[in-house]
DNA sequence: GGAATTTAGTTGTAGACAGCATGTC
DNA sequence: CTACAACTAAATTCC
């Protein structure tokens, strides 16, 4: 009991009392080993260091450690991390220091404190993307970072955003070359590859608050690894069973699955299951249908009621808030999720059973998941607090199968990350960046900066040619000017700035300079032809999306032979465009989810996708001086609500969506004015509580501007 | 005859950042 | 170089 209170005691001289006091408060009396190592090892001296220990082993309050101290001393520190979910719920942590005086804000491209409350916080909580975007931006407060933390740094690793976060180091540092680095990151076997390209101080352990037994499991039998030795434990012959167990000795199940249908589906049948423990969770499963009632959602509802649910990107996402919270307090006992849950927000559970270990990839069929996905999904077995130990259990079809996973994943180590900047769309999109910022205007200089790089550390490659190409491509973009210094043309800087791909640049500058007239299906595909878009899959009946093709052929600025080797991507465009273009002529959207085969998630995605590349080619053709310029800055509002033209007036005021605002049109409220004039009927339409929520806006309003 | 079961053929495949303006987790 | 589970429809068996 003593040494544990001691060891609050020491950080007194590195957070002030009043840091301990928080501490206290919030429930921490005695730092985890790892944490006890890493103040060993200098967290509060200015060393870099690299964190590299299992997820919830208490990553998070070392770094908190090290920005409380770093402000007392004066500084400023910005805390990236992967997903705008992880900002958010990092936010809520981190404003315990509010109490102490600590500022603390977030910035995601969803939700942005003020500006000036930036330039005033002590700790700023971005994406990695946002905080690029900053940079590009000249956010003014960014000079003054003097502390960098890295959340999850060994998504260095992933193909798609991996580049992002080795530039936005190499960025800051340049910026400011005293900046201190803190990268915190799961276990990889090159944490020391990170730490030495950081020329930071290695910290890293397998030490879990709760302790973690993984097996594997075939029908009858688990598997189960506990200090190097297989023990045989019986166990049943389904997974249904393998649940029960579990729920009947108060556990909560994660089960990983590999498509979002097996996700469904396996929820579904453990509701039968799971149904016998849970009580009366009516009231969430009717959240979940409050915001749409189709027939995902009325399935999730379903599984809500009887104590299970799925988790997947198709999800709106206050229901997989929902979902969440209900599984934190205990009301869903069962999650089947795909890996959405593995890398996002921390949602622990005794026992964690990995059905999926086969994801499909297109090209090479089903294979099987990286050993550091594994470890990743078996990470999260073990509620702190709640359960002695954790078990993390492969599903398998036979007793040799078993064996075989125990040896490839359970004894295995996880693959060592590796840069993926080299892929030419990433090199293209920073290097038009850093011209643009100034940053580096010459090879030599361009050279320099890439060279400080991860990928420059892994690859000891100079990528000179790569380079020259990227910048001679940019100048035949018109996006920068050649010769011996680089510079960014003027549409150079602004597609540097709206973080579009310069080939999606490209694409909307052709387009403002080419097409003095588009209608809404030829912009809105046009848009779709971005690298920067998601597109949707055709499936073997769609043929009907050809028929439409054909019927706006003299509309759209692209359409390929259907020889071409183009056409099938074309028809993926253009599905894409189409539903978007149901979305701004109201279609329900329910009827767009099962007319184009998407769950409501999707829908809100690339629908939010479009608004930004919207606003984009907007941004564009009004540098051009395009008339067209007011057409998309029309369609960007239409897509952000889901309206016609007639809606928009009616959509801009709060408390009013697409539904709402059509019925209040089709009763001739048209505007502010008809709302006002014509309350009674309003309030008859959409109720009176709504209305008078409006209206009682519309009065602070005046009184804002007043 | 009609239900239950087996077999053959078909289908579809994880995730999610960014602008800007608005308004607070 | 590569798949596979789940669903659906048709075929077959069973009572």
């Amino acid at each position: 009991m003593r040494s544990d209170k001691m060891e609050i005691e020491s950080l007194r001289q590195y957070i002030g009392s009043y840091g301990v006091d928080i501490l206290e408060k919030s429930g921490v009396r005695k730092l985890y080993p790892p944490q006890a190592q890493a103040i060993e090892r200098g967290l509060f001296s200015s060393r870099n260091m690299v964190i590299a220990i299992p997820t919830a082993s208490g990553k998070t309050l070392i770094a908190e450690l090290a920005m409380v101290h770093e402000i007392i001393k004066g500084g400023k520190c910005l805390y990236t991390v992967p997903l705008r979910a992880l900002a958010n719920e990092k936010y809520r942590e981190f404003r315990r220091w509010n109490d102490i005086g600590i500022e603390v804000a977030i910035s995601t491209g969803d939700y942005e404190s003020r500006d000036d409350w930036l330039g005033n916080a002590d700790i700023i909580i971005t994406t990695s993307e946002k905080a690029d975007s900053l940079v590009r931006n000249q956010a003014e407060w960014i000079g003054k970072v003097s502390l960098l933390v890295i959340d999850e740094i060994h998504l260095l690793d992933s193909a798609k955003r991996g580049a992002v976060i080795e530039i936005l180091v190499a960025k800051l540092r340049k910026i400011n070359p005293s900046l201190r680095i803190i990268a915190l990151s799961a276990t990889i076997p090159n944490a020391d590859e990170i730490a030495e390209w950081l020329g930071a101080e290695l910290v890293s352990s397998e030490w879990r608050p709760v302790p973690l037994f993984e097996g594997a499991f075939y029908p009858g039998r688990i598997l189960r690894l506990n200090g190097g030795r297989i023990e045989e434990i019986n166990s049943g012959r389904s997974i249904e069973e393998m649940v029960d167990e579990t729920l009947k000795n108060g556990g909560q199940v994660l089960i990983f699955e590999s498509t979002r249908r097996y996700a469904e589906s396996s929820a579904e049948k453990l509701a039968k299951v799971a149904g016998d423990y849970c009580d009366d969770n009516r009231d969430i499963a009717e959240e979940i249908l409050l915001e749409n009632d189709g027939e995902m959602s009325q399935k999730l509802a379903r599984c809500v009621a009887n104590g299970t649910a799925f988790h997947h990107a198709g999800l709106l996402s206050y229901q997989r808030e929902i979902v969440e919270s209900g599984f934190r307090e205990r009301r869903i006992r069962v999650i089947c999720a795909t890996p959405t849950l593995s890398a996002g927000v921390n949602l622990p559970a005794r026992r964690v059973i990995i059905k999926g270990m086969r994801r499909y990839e297109s090209g090479t069929g089903n294979v099987l998941i990286g050993v550091g996905e594994y470890k990743q999904m078996a990470g999260r077995a073990g509620r702190p607090g709640l359960d002695e130990f954790g078990e993390a259990i492969i599903l398998s079809k036979s007793r040799s199968e078993a064996l075989n996973f125990i040896e490839r994943y359970i004894l295995g180590k996880p693959e060592r990350i590796t840069s993926k900047l080299g892929a030419e769309n990433h090199l293209r999109f920073h290097t038009l960046s850093i011209i643009s910022e100034e940053m580096a205007n010459t090879q030599e200089e361009i050279e320099e900066f890439f060279s400080s790089t991860f990928f420059a550390y892994q690859n000891e490659f100079t990528m000179r040619w790569e380079i020259q190409r990227i910048i001679l491509q940019l100048e035949k973009w018109g996006f920068v000017n050649g010769g011996e210094v680089y510079s960014a043309t003027e549409i150079g800087r602004l597609v540097s700035k709206l973080y579009i791909d310069p080939l999606s640049g490209f694409i909307f500058k052709e387009s403002a300079n080419r097409y003095p007239r588009l209608s809404d299906i030829a912009i809105l595909h046009l848009i779709c032809r971005s690298p920067d878009m998601e597109h949707l899959y055709l499936r073997k009946s769609d043929t009907w999306i050809e028929e439409e093709a054909e019927y706006f052929k003299e509309e759209l600025t692209y359409f390929p032979s259907h020889y071409s080797s183009d056409y099938d991507w074309f028809m993926r465009e253009f599905k894409t465009a189409l539903m978007l273009y149901d979305w701004i002529n109201e279609r329900d959207d329910d009827v767009i989810c099962s007319k184009y085969g998407i769950a409501p998630g999707d829908l809100r995605r690339i629908v939010e996708t479009a608004e930004w590349l919207l606003h984009a080619f907007t941004r564009i053709l009004e540098f051009y001086g395009s008339d067209l310029a007011v057409r998309s800055g029309k369609l960007e509002e239409r897509m952000k609500f889901g309206v016609k033209d007639e809606l928009v007036e009616l959509v801009r005021l709060r408390w009013v969506g697409r539904k709402r605002a059509r019925k209040l049109y089709n009763a001739g409220i048209k505007n502010v004015g008809d709302l006002i004039r014509n309350r009674k009927v309003a309030e008859g339409l959409i109720g009176k509580r709504i209305v008078d929520r409006i209206v009682s806006d519309l009065n602070l309003n005046e009184q804002g501007k007043s």
